[in-house]
RNA sequence: CGGGGCGUAGCUCAGCCUGGUAGAGCGCCAGCUUUGGGAGCUGGAUGUCGCGUGUUCGAAUCACGCCGCCCCGACCA
């Protein structure tokens, strides 16, 4: 991508409106702008992050065993009559009329919704274990929306339903996506910790919740430090002994009662990035979603529910990966790879490099973001760091003259110069 | 919803107290110079001062009402 064609308004100084660092960044790099309260447009910079990370999302969601489905952002209120959750779920719900004064909703979540495409089509244990999963928008009306991103009313999610013809089937369900979870976010280049939650208004008695370490975060968390030398992304992770190492948030600390010695616990902030649920039979008895057994009686089928809030992770993964000069992604999540720069676009000799390194670097497969904008150099570093692609590699006449190019990795600041041919080979390694 | 704050140019803000018809920096447009870390000079464009009502000869400024946004609190992916 060209930036002189492209769209990415950059600002220099932060809107008064953001707050807290992920904001500003989003904001500054052009990644998003708010249209009310809770409520953004997501700009071209930060769609491609938002694709990336649903993406990921979706391969290891695929890779458990999940099928993507996608269901509405609107439901009929009927459902949620039939469960009984249309009282019980509160103002935070978006009611809406249709012309025909029928009773709809925005929906929040989608436990009825799945509910219903079940008992319509499964009729047999024998189709069981079943977990059905869709990216889809949300809207929850909080009462304080905040953080950008982070606290949207309107936002991003992806949740799963599993499906089990009985408790001890939900809970390797519910393993196998606890797995998933933390594979998921290590992927990312994130550390997320599961912790033991409530469960909340979407009900039931086995609950975690995800959270992301960040100094920035919202939630203080304390944990044993035996997660610190644990890799999420090892293919053979111990759930039982991840589930039974203690790990909480503060409004459920209790120092007094804490199981882990002083030495071992660590203390830190977090961001909820994911929640998982074991709640049984809590809709599929009000809504009739049962199978014929193998014993040829009629089962109420044991349920889960597992979300991930895919744009909070936009933010969450920014509270992570910042310095003063701007944002520093994870090469997995990152808009482009590279960010090419032409330092001298007047210049022939520069600029026949920059278009040659351009096309081998897109022959190559990698995502490159070209600046061959006719500004000053201060402005395109600037704006390179602020957008925080991992690799800038600069084309100057400097270089040119030795014909080098210079590599400088986003995160470590670290540089090099390099014949175009090693470049290439450095980042298609 | 309770508490606090803010709404003036695309962005950051001054002006409001003490009423006289709107400014700065950055950005934008044009020209010249400059060119390896947010350049310099010259010229130029851009505002229903959030909305409404009232007070007044006169309102960005004072009063009242409304709307929107942000921060702290309870809630959540």
């Amino acid at each position: 991508m060209r930036l002189s064609r492209y769209f990415l308004p950059v600002l220099k100084e932060a809107p008064a409106e953001a707050e807290i660092v992920s904001h500003r960044l989003m904001l500054r790099a052009g990644m998003i702008q708010q249209l009310a309260a809770g409520i953004y447009n997501w700009l071209p910079l930060g769609f491609r992050v938002l694709k990336k990370i649903e993406q990921i999302v979706r391969e290891e969601m695929d890779r458990a065993g999940a099928i993507e489905i996608l269901m509405p952002t609107i439901q009929p209120a009927d459902l949620w009559i039939e469960s009984g959750r249309y009282d019980a779920y509160g103002p935070e719900m978006l009611r809406i009329l249709d012309r025909h004064e029928r009773k709809m909703l925005y929906g929040p979540t989608n436990e009825e919704n799945v509910t219903d495409i079940f008992r319509r089509h499964v009729k047999s244990y024998r189709q069981l274990p079943l977990n059905l999963y869709h990216i889809q928008w949300k809207f929850r009306d909080e009462i304080r929306p905040r953080f950008g991103v982070m606290r949207g009313r309107e936002f991003l999610m992806k949740d799963a339903y599993s499906f089990d013809l009985d408790a001890e089937g939900a809970r390797r369900s519910y393993d196998a996506m606890f797995v998933a979870y933390l594979r998921t976010f290590a992927r990312m280049g994130l550390t997320a910790i599961p912790m033991q939650a409530e469960s909340g208004p979407i009900g039931g008695n086995m609950s975690h919740e995800f959270q992301i370490l960040a100094q920035t975060g919202e939630s203080h968390v304390y944990y044993d430090r035996a997660f610190e030398e644990i890799d999420f992304s090892a293919a053979d992770l111990d759930v039982d002994r991840l589930k039974s190492l203690y790990a909480a948030t503060d409004d459920k600390h209790d120092p007094a009662r804490c199981p882990v010695p002083a030495e071992r616990l660590r203390a830190g902030r977090g961001i909820e990035v994911g929640h998982i649920f074991y709640f049984g039979t809590k809709y599929s008895k009000p809504m009739g979603a049962t199978v014929t057994g193998p014993d040829g009686r009629e089962v109420e089928v044991e349920m889960g529910s597992y979300g991930i809030g895919v744009s909070r992770l936009v933010g969450a993964i920014i509270e992570a990966y910042h310095d003063e000069h701007g944002i520093t992604w994870p090469r997995p999540v990152a808009p482009f790879e590279v960010g090419l720069v032409n330092l001298r676009p007047d210049d022939s000799a520069c600029a026949a490099m920059a278009e040659d390194l351009y096309r081998r670097l897109q022959a190559a497969g990698i995502e490159v973001l070209y600046d061959d904008r006719d500004e000053r150099a201060g402005v395109k570093f600037a704006t390179m760091d602020l957008i925080g692609l991992p690799f800038q590699v600069t084309v100057g006449p400097r270089g040119v003259k030795e014909g080098k190019v210079e590599l400088k990795e986003r995160r470590s600041g670290a540089r090099s110069e390099l014949a175009p041919e090693s470049l290439l080979d450095r980042l298609t390694s």
